[in-house]
RNA sequence: GCGAGAGUGGCGGAAUCGGCAGACGCGCCAGACUUAGGAUCUGGUGGGCAACCAUGGGGGUUCAACUCCCCCCUCUCGCACCA
């Protein structure tokens, strides 16, 4: 019956079904009647081209996308470009393009890319956050945000990137470096416009605690990024001055401990109480403290705590004892107050610090059945026990003595509850160009003014000359920069400085549901429709920015009553880098696989170490250019790889081997398609009630459960690895049913049952590899595409056995297979299994001592 | 140091609720077809000659442990002078 075919032509196929799905517009997003879903990637920076992140990213939001479209929920999943951004300004200035001409040129290429993947966006909701449409509604919501004081402008020390001449938030430093290019960030003094997210501090907090389909890892980092401390604050009257020293302590238990206390070297009082005589140490130690202050925050261990006495004295609020002052290097500016009482008897940091300057300490808390001598102790003991030496509060745990001291501070009004956060309002102001211009109007009657709304948006000009130095390239637009106070009509500037290209994509996702509105952001309604964004799909590096920064827009804007839910996705799915062996020589670093031939470098003849798999970087030279691959072996070739060699989010280790495996798989589902396709034309489906028997019946029930097992593993775990090795195995079944289809005639009950089989194959494997199976689903003679034919569905009589064959195991280990009903009773299954020969010789003259029987699953029985 | 996750064949990985460890794929071995094979099809493939031994190591619970409990090791990620 088989007879040859052509062959499986990736490119003529995926062409061909790209080109009839953009025809029937078949992604454009419906409000289709089996309630909504909304399914989201991050979208792309559009550098030039797409990498393996991206494929594989896209790839996973693909499969959910099309899975429920095919199960009738109405979908949105749309794609767009978070565009603006540093590396177009870079071109410009290396290159000499405009950043919009690099930035659009680039946008049309990786469009291309992404329609040659075959993905199932609806192009029609596209948006470009550097497209005034965008951003004069960043600009609204700038407005709306000033408005309600959750936007504000102030003089700071900011961090300072020299390499990108710009300003970063908290966030976009990481270990001291800046986030996108590794350059030691340095301090400056700036007036910058912030984001009050510390408003929201206690929400984006709590909130995080209600949201399970988060995975707990990115959960945690933004616990830790928020930060939250609770302890109190508290005054220490400075001896001989109307001055106080505020701390915020969380162990307001050890207050009766305090033996000196410590100020940063920053801190305002240091210069007021500093007794004249020592003025000059201490201005040289805070000089060298805060030149250290950078090499503190990269590597902390490595700098010696030091200090230096101050020469005054404050008294301690409760119990009036008079402690020296110092300034110390490891007390940080940023954080509290800016001073801390230092108790070195219970903080090992304190303890550390007065054995080095011979400081006094006293114990307050006793552990448990112990008392402590000060004088023998070789750390802080930090742990809870019973006060001592505590006046009022002598005898109680120290855990309940937190309360009570902070109430005595309330009782002397020198103090109170606090709470501190580390997180720190977001400072948004850019020095550079290629962003979202901020919407103010600096006049000098009037002061920063907002541009109306009925002149939004304040368009980025294009006369604008890049050279990567000085300040906000926008200065030196005088026509931009020139204008007419909106207040009082006088002569005015506009602000300079650009967005966080973050704002763009802080909102992004309610764009996508009104991407063509003009009055609005986005429409209420349609917000309430599609949000939350019922799976969002990215990278980890986001775990903090991105996702706190959307997480904060989201509650400010409900809070601007633009709409009204808390959070704005509810399940998060951080997929793996994408992964490669790379291949490194010890003198010349990493290598191209082809400057390696023979294993030896070729600059220098030594061996070179392979084996070692890292993410795929340039710097690496281990990337794959997804063109290459996708145009060798097709994007559904690509996609299915990608899907199957590790669930989504595990590191994803490429390896053009397994590539092959994958396209020699399409390979035969292609031909057992073709190569039987005038048999399936003609073949007829089964209906309800027919017998089934034989092999032929295996193969209808394995059909059915392979249409479970893929359902299942979509829609409840995500992994699509097994879902895709299931189909695998239904394809080996059939492909040794197809021996005994041999003279079988179309209506025949084995030619129906194998029709079945093949297409479930080829509809289960459509949000993997959506073109082939498009084809196929033609081919054998089906008028309605794929997209719009339903999920195929699992009879649960089909999967239904009537026998099992079940191990047997005789004190643990197996000894034999016995074929029994399913669902048998036990005195059933046991008499089966003891008639079995091997059984029966291994339990003969011996006592079964026990017999265990799970149903359908196992038999042990210990045997002595 | 604290927190999260991981450790299974030569490799990627599977085992969903404590029930046959190694599904599926790669690689490798053999055979078939073929002018040819880096195409395709079929079979084999954890180790050991075997009894048996095997899920990072050691204990434990259980009829039964990759899975649960205790101790330890290694790796990845995050946090870390945060008062």
């Amino acid at each position: 019956m088989a007879e040859k075919s052509e062959r499986y032509d990736h490119k003529s196929v995926e062409s061909r079904w790209q080109a009839e799905w953009e025809k029937a517009g078949a992604f454009r997003t419906t409000g289709a009647a089996g309630g909504k879903y909304y399914v989201l990637e991050m979208f792309p920076y559009p550098s030039g081209k797409i990498h393996m992140g991206h494929v594989r990213n896209y790839s996973i939001g693909d499969v959910v996308a099309r899975f429920l479209m095919m199960n009738g929920r109405s979908v949105l999943h749309p794609m767009g470009w978070d565009a603006f951004g540093l590396p177009a300004e870079n071109a410009a200035i290396q290159h000499g393009i405009h950043p919009a001409k690099w930035t659009y040129e680039n946008i049309d290429n990786m469009r291309g890319q992404l329609k040659r993947m075959g993905l199932s966006y609806d192009w029609g909701r596209e948006v470009a956050t550097c497209s005034p449409e965008y951003y004069r509604w960043n600009q609204w919501l700038f407005l709306k945000l000033f408005e309600k004081e959750l936007a504000y402008k102030r003089r700071s020390s900011v961090n300072w990137c020299p390499e990108c001449s710009t300003v970063l938030a908290n966030e976009q430093v990481e270990d001291g470096r800046c986030w996108r290019c590794g350059t030691l960030v340095e301090t400056r003094e700036l007036e910058q416009w912030f984001f009050r997210i510390t408003a929201y501090a206690e929400e984006l907090l709590d909130h995080t605690y209600k949201l399970p389909g988060w995975p707990e890892r990115v959960l945690v980092m933004q616990r830790n990024w928020i930060g939250k401390s609770v302890g109190a604050e508290a005054d220490f009257r400075v001896e001989g001055s109307d001055e106080s020293i505020r701390i915020f302590t969380t162990r307001p238990d050890t207050l009766f401990g305090v033996t000196f206390m410590s100020l940063a070297a920053g801190h305002p009082l240091l210069e007021k109480i500093t007794a004249p005589e020592r003025k000059e140490e201490v201005e040289s130690f805070s000089a060298r403290a805060k030149a250290e202050a950078k090499r503190m925050a990269v590597s902390p261990d490595e700098v010696e705590k030091e200090g230096v006495f101050t020469g005054a004295y404050c008294l301690n609020p409760l119990t009036g004892d008079r402690v020296p002052v110092y300034a110390a290097n490891f007390v940080l500016m940023e954080y509290g107050t800016g001073a801390v009482m230092a108790v070195p008897a219970h903080d090992q940091r304190d303890f550390e610090f007065a054995r080095k300057y011979g400081l006094p300490v006293k114990a307050v808390i006793n552990p448990p059945g112990q008392a402590l001598d000060p004088e023998k102790m070789d750390a802080a003991y930090v742990e809870p026990g019973v006060m001592v030496n505590s006046g009022p509060v002598n005898g109680i745990k120290s855990e309940e003595a937190k309360e009570a001291i902070t109430r005595l501070l309330e009782e002397k009004k020198a103090g109170e509850k606090a709470v501190t956060y580390r997180l720190r309002d977001w400072g948004i102001s850019r020095q550079r160009y290629w962003g979202c211009p901020i919407p103010i109007i600096y006049c000098e009657k009037c002061g920063a003014v907002p541009v109306p709304y009925d002149q939004l948006p304040v368009i980025l000009p294009e006369d604008v000359s890049l050279t990567g130095k000085g300040l906000s390239p926008l200065a030196s637009s005088e026509a931009f920069v020139n204008a007419a106070c909106p207040s009082c009509g006088g002569v005015a500037r506009r602000e300079t400085d650009t967005m966080d290209t973050f704002v763009d994509s802080s909102w992004y996702f309610l764009r996508y549901v009104s991407p063509k509105e003009s009055e609005l952001p986005f429409r209420e309604d349609e917000a309430r429709y599609w949000m939350p964004v019922d799976q969002y799909i990215g990278g980890i590096e986001h775990a903090v920015m991105h996702l706190l920064y959307a997480r904060f827009f989201t509650k400010a804007l409900r809070d601007l009553g633009l709409h009204g839910f808390d959070e704005p996705f509810r399940n998060l799915l951080t997929q793996g880098m994408v992964c490669k062996e790379i291949t490194r020589c010890q003198e010349h670093g990493y290598l191209y696989p082809e400057e390696a031939a023979g294993g030896v470098c070729k600059f220098c003849s030594k061996p070179v170490a392979t084996g070692a798999v890292e993410k795929m970087s340039k710097s690496k030279k281990n990337v794959i250019d997804p063109d290459g691959i996708i145009g060798r072996y097709g994007a559904d070739t690509t996609r299915l790889f990608t899907l199957f060699a590790a669930p989504p989010e595990k590191d994803l280790d490429w390896n053009e081997d397994g590539v092959e495996g994958s396209y020699r798989f399409l390979g035969r589902v292609w031909r057992l398609a073709t190569e039987n396709v005038e048999l399936l034309k003609e073949t007829i489906p089964l209906e309800p009630g027919l017998k089934i028997e034989g092999s032929a019946r295996e193969l209808y029930a394995a059909t059915h459960r392979t249409i479970r097992k893929v359902t299942q593993d979509i829609e409840e775990r995500f992994h699509f690895n097994t879902a895709i090795s299931s189909i695998m195995e239904l394809v080996n079944a059939l492909y040794q049913f197809q021996t005994e289809l041999d003279g079988k005639e179309p209506h025949s009950i084995e030619a129906r049952v194998f029709r079945e089989a093949v297409e479930a194959v080829i509809l289960l494997l459509a949000p993997f590899a959506p073109h082939i199976s498009e084809e196929l689903w033609e081919r054998l003679g089906n008028q309605e595409p794929v997209y719009r034919t339903g999920w195929p569905r699992w009879s649960e009589g089909a999967v239904k056995e009537d026998e099992v064959e079940i191990p047997v195991q005789v004190n643990g280990k197996v000894r034999a297979r016995v074929r029994i009903p399913a669902g048998a009773a036990e005195e059933e299954a046991r008499s089966l299994v003891m008639q079995d020969d091997k059984i029966a010789e291994l339990t003969s003259g011996k006592a079964v001592r026990k017999f265990v029987y799970v149903k359908d699953k196992i038999v042990n029985m210990v045997v002595a």
